[in-house]
DNA sequence: TTGAAAGCGGTACCAT
DNA sequence: ATGGTACCGCTTTCAA
């Protein structure tokens, strides 16, 4: 006996009134008299009438929910988007469905079905690092069901977009080294295909070129599975370690990353920052306790969950087509710590 | 345009036979003939065809979905739980709405009920802090609506429970340390009132009494907000520093406590272990790279929400009505590190 | 074996 | 201002 609740039918045969009356009634409508709408509201009110929403769904074919697609839950960035998202939701009275690709293109292609087939009312999406072809997303963004993607965007496809300032965090880092001494930066990041990825060497560069430094293609090491896999940060790591002229400083690009360059090099027993400085792009919450206290650039993870469902909400809701979107950066901080102390 | 999905009736008309026959068809009736069923099956796969959930729903009261109630989603240790769920939702075939307390009971009561208002399957249920009170759910378990709890249980309603063996974890935690010379050890954790508690105090009792150690009430200090709020953990940190006999160990009950001690310590240029051994109840990935490297009891959380999810789906599709309830219990592991050296 | 029709709980058009 | 009724897409009883 799952729904004991009441329905518009029993209130009208308790009332003896029709369902078109009731239902008018409960939604406030102007054609019905003041007198018969306060009975109406006061017997719901009283019984503790809840409308059935898979019934208004199916009616009006909308299901006030939103897809989420993310690379992965448990992850401390995307938690806090999580949250980002979930305050809004919860707000707005929206639910939301987490569907994580795990970096696989096929998951993420069997998750948007699964998605589409749920029927969500707008998609929240960041991309896997093995998205290269948009087909999936294109045809579902014919059908006209709003997207928003965030993090890891895509300009194929017209709409609005919330983003990290990638650019300007490793640009910010970069410079920081430098300032600091450093001179031969290294930095670690996930597949070149994505935006973050792109914007966070562009931001590399600039602050190199800045300082008239040349760049050494040989200090940018991607991570092909954005850290998922254990040995590829190690390969990478060792790969920078036994260059003939190894870097003096590394900058990591995500959560899983850095950890995993921290316990790599404490496992190695290599010295931070006397033989190596490191930067971590992470939303750890006490980043000073690591061995030594680690200079982080953090993201606005809560912030862009809480945007992009906001801008994706307002889509969903908009009477009319949108046809002017936005690009929304947002951004980061740097947090200065002893893991890039100035070099002696 | 969403739905621009083909439905039964389509298919119906296009193949000149009745919705009845299509659905029978469809669902492999043995009241269908196989040339029938073939030639609908064949069509549908073609044209794609997606049964609409939401019809579905209506007519037979079931949406598919799980609601999740728990204290926090941006954290280690929930976000692995969440990973578990997912896993087990996803090849089940279920979506999942997931709620958080905040460790407030209010928001506890608001999200059951939103959550009831979604028609959601069943319920895997966390309980907050705050939370002494069980009417609400009590109400909604006399509905039939399946529960199952995990994490913070409780017994006050008959259904199927899945824990972490909190005791076992203090009583190994408090045994280390003995064993490595430490005698006044402390515990910051949860509110008194949760199951967590309980159990964690009985196995930190358990172990004291077997090494003949007397209980300093002094040493057993709550967070109340469960380290939601910064200061809580500061106040018992302070108070259990300012005692005559200050405690030379501490066991930390969670992510979130674990985190603000260490931050705290190292802020005050409290030496680990020297002046104090540290361990903590966390889930995160690489307590190595903590200063100093960290000895943790490790929950299996995953594990947790995959069997929670699991029993869950098992009373939700049980045909006859459960009378028989498990209480799973879940091993932690306890990894040492530094911050428990052996005292000199 | 197949089809007609009712009904799940709402909403909204068309009457009155 | 109120009521009757069809319909959203699917399932299932009843009839044939």
């Amino acid at each position: 006996m799952k729904s004991d609740n009441i329905t518009i039918k029993d209130i009208a045969q308790a009332l003896g009134l029709s369902n078109s009356t009731v239902s008018r009634a409960l939604q406030d409508s102007y054609k019905i008299s003041e007198a018969i709408k306060k009975k109406v509201q006061d017997y719901a009110r009283e019984k503790n009438y809840r409308p059935n929403l898979v019934a208004q769904s199916l009616r009006s074919n909308k299901t006030r929910s939103i897809g989420i697609l993310i690379p992965s839950i448990p992850n401390i960035f995307w938690g806090e988007v999580i949250n980002g998202i979930e305050s809004v939701a919860h707000d707005k009275n929206y639910h939301f469905l987490i569907t994580q690709s795990l970096e696989s293109y096929e998951r993420e292609l069997e998750n948007l079905e699964h998605l589409m087939w749920r029927s969500v009312d707008g998609l929240l999406i960041s991309l896997s690092t093995e998205t290269e072809n948009l087909e999936h997303l294109k045809k579902v963004h014919e059908k006209n069901i709003p997207i928003v993607f965030f993090d890891r965007v895509t300009d194929a496809i017209e709409t609005h977009q919330v983003k990290t300032d990638n650019a300007d965090g490793t640009y910010k880092a970069t410079k920081h080294l430098i300032n600091n001494g450093y001179k031969r930066i290294a930095h670690i990041t996930s597949p070149p295909n994505i935006s973050i990825t792109k914007e966070r060497l562009e931001g590399y560069y600039r602050a190199l070129k800045e300082f008239n430094i040349e760049v050494n293609p040989d200090y940018v090491k991607y991570c092909y599975h954005g850290g998922m896999e254990v040995n590829e940060v190690e390969t990478v790591l060792d790969e920078l370690l036994s260059l003939k002229k190894a870097p003096d400083a590394v900058i990591a690009a995500s959560d899983r990353i850095t950890i995993a360059v921290l316990a790599l090099l404490q496992r190695r027993k290599i010295s931070i920052p006397k033989k190596l400085a490191v930067i971590g792009f992470t939303n750890f919450t006490a980043p000073e306790i690591f061995n030594p206290p680690l200079t982080t650039v953090r993201q606005p993870a809560f912030e862009m969950g809480k945007l992009a469902t906001e801008l994706l909400i307002q889509l969903i809701e908009s009477k009319r087509p949108v046809t002017s979107f936005e690009k929304r950066i947002l951004p980061t901080e740097m947090f200065i710590r002893e893991s890039t102390s100035r070099k002696k």
